[in-house]
DNA sequence: GATTTAAGGTCAGTCATGTTGACTTATTAT
DNA sequence: ATAATAAGTCAACATGACTGACCTTAAATC
């Protein structure tokens, strides 16, 4: 593909190639979350507790606030799934030393667990991938799929919140309206 | 990135990396579907509604087996929803002259152009993150992620079905589980 | 010190989209 | 003639989004 279309002519940006793209997150996606959903169902869990759980696990006393944050979901929707991990002893909440408002979320041993069988899945898929295709491309996956996501969380991609709370707390300070945060409807 | 870690130890399949991957690929898709997401809300559509849209624009005269086999949901979900576009009339259906049986599927000039709406923000997207990733980075992209799709599927990414039309009818005598396939659950 | 703001939680109701299971109707294939 | 296939339908249910209205506690500000 390294051919002359594509080197010398950027046309590369051709309907067709883009459209190829759409398709390309579509069915990545739809398999990429398909093994994790196996696993959740004989929990009771479903995708939305993997999500928590990731994050949970990947920023260990990161705030409620802070997971909304990345989920993008109202609160409402994260308490009945957050509600039933610490119901259940996967994550446990703490309050801040600091701020006693919030309440820092861990994952408990149990939540380790969970999260290492779940993610085991997804670690291994890409790491075929990345294998079969190589560092270089693995580089240019990185740039693109970086490109699509929204310039105000580039930064946070795979980094945990250690790193970027400041800018956060920048953008949250910027303007955060009010307390019923303006979501788009969903459903998947 | 191309530094010395990456370039010449293939411990670039670090569990650091890989994580990245998987976050790059929640956060790119979140983004990808959001600003669709907001267009259907004003035609009191929703996600699924663009996925069958959008794949009978991809596939014109797709029938409705062909269609099922792409989204992997069940017949009633999808009933649901192409119901409402053949109602609405953005997508209408004609018996196949062949075997009267099959009903084929085609985008009408309403259709079109919703579905050219839609499209429209995802290739611009697109468009921007491969320009300013360059082509060699495309390339790498798509082997990636290609690699992420389940091999059964990798045929028709990016191919409307015509090409592959020969490929499913055979995964398909090879085993269809009955009426009622055997689907996960779901929800996003 | 009183008031406002922030963090978190809760109750109630709705909607979208997935799921099973059980049938029906045409049409084609054996 | 019978069986299989493609499509559709009715009913019930689960999940995970949503809005709106409120409450509590703790911190920040006036």
């Amino acid at each position: 593909m390294t051919d002359l279309k594509s080197t010398i002519n950027p046309l590369f940006l051709r309907e067709e190639d883009l459209r190829q793209g759409i398709e390309l997150l579509f069915y990545a996606y739809r398999d990429f979350t398909g093994e994790p959903d196996r696993i959740l169902q004989t929990y009771g869990f479903g995708r939305a507790h993997h999500r928590a759980i990731y994050f949970v696990g990947r920023n260990p006393g990161i705030t409620v606030t802070e997971l909304l944050g990345i989920l993008r979901i109202t609160k409402q929707s994260l308490s009945r799934v957050l509600g039933a991990l610490v119901e259940q002893g996967f994550i446990a909440q703490d309050a801040d030393a600091g701020d006693r408002r919030r309440r820092l979320l861990t994952l408990t041993a149990r939540g380790e667990a969970l999260e290492a069988d779940l993610t085991r899945t997804q670690i291994k898929r890409f790491a075929r991938a990345y294998r079969e295709a190589g560092a270089e491309a693995v580089e240019g996956f990185r740039r693109v799929l970086m490109g699509i996501v929204n310039p105000d969380d580039r930064a946070r991609v795979g980094n945990p919140i250690a790193q970027s709370r400041k800018r956060d707390a920048d953008q949250q300070s910027r303007k955060r309206d009010a307390d019923q945060q303006s979501r788009k409807r969903d459903g998947n």
